[in-house]
DNA sequence: TTGTTAATTCTAGTAATATCGAAATAACGC
DNA sequence: GCGTTATTTCGATATTACTAGAATTAACAA
């Protein structure tokens, strides 16, 4: 994944709103849920629903299937595993960072 | 970690910029970077630089260490394995998630 | 105190984001 | 086509973010 990319995604998970929208996706699992129930659970305007669903849309954090007149989203598990992926692997979280000079032995 | 603070720490690191520090200052390991050093190789103006810096610190993702004139960077591994361990907690990303519903049992 | 280096704060302009009501569009049943 | 339900786009406003030059503060040496 590309810096531009993840600081993308990173921009919009880091939005209160958006989190939650995108947790309750992901709690739906692969039922997904319309975009009317999201708009009943998280007592938002439909209109800024809309827009935040667009936003996490474009960076490809979710998917969305229309079903008749209802709007189906759902979370893409496989992007968000890559975004973390980034983050372990370029911030490499898990170990103490070996410095890349050989002077540091220690 | 709450929902608030996590989206304030990805709000953080969802900007290229900010992003480009923070992988910076995980390279530089424990030895950490100074403001300076930063700039250059950032080649951000000073102010702007430090007004990332701050919003990172704020957010706690880095912490600041005075050695006489200079100021030391780093970053706080900890708290980035915790974000991980939000969005892999609490956004489920390794397994199916199975619904809370006792209706869904296939 | 004066001077030097390092970094921050101040100030300001521009751009982007968040929000929501109203109007418009999409899919459908009749 | 008409009406209904579901969602988006439009328009407008308020807030916040990004950027950077200029002035200021911090730590130190002589």
């Amino acid at each position: 994944m590309k810096l531009d990319d993840a600081a993308a995604r990173l921009e919009a998970l880091g939005n209160p709103t958006r989190l939650k929208i995108y947790r309750a996706l992901v709690k739906a699992g692969d039922n997904g849920m319309s975009v009317g129930r999201l708009q009943v659970r998280l007592d938002v305007a439909a209109s800024t629903l809309s827009h935040h669903l667009k936003t996490l849309l474009v960076v490809g954090l979710i998917s969305q299937e229309r079903q008749a007149t209802t709007l189906i989203c759902r979370a893409n598990y496989g992007l968000m595993q890559g975004l973390i992926e980034f983050l372990v692997d370029e911030c490499c979280v898990e170990t103490v960072c070996t410095p890349v000079s050989s002077k540091a032995a220690g």
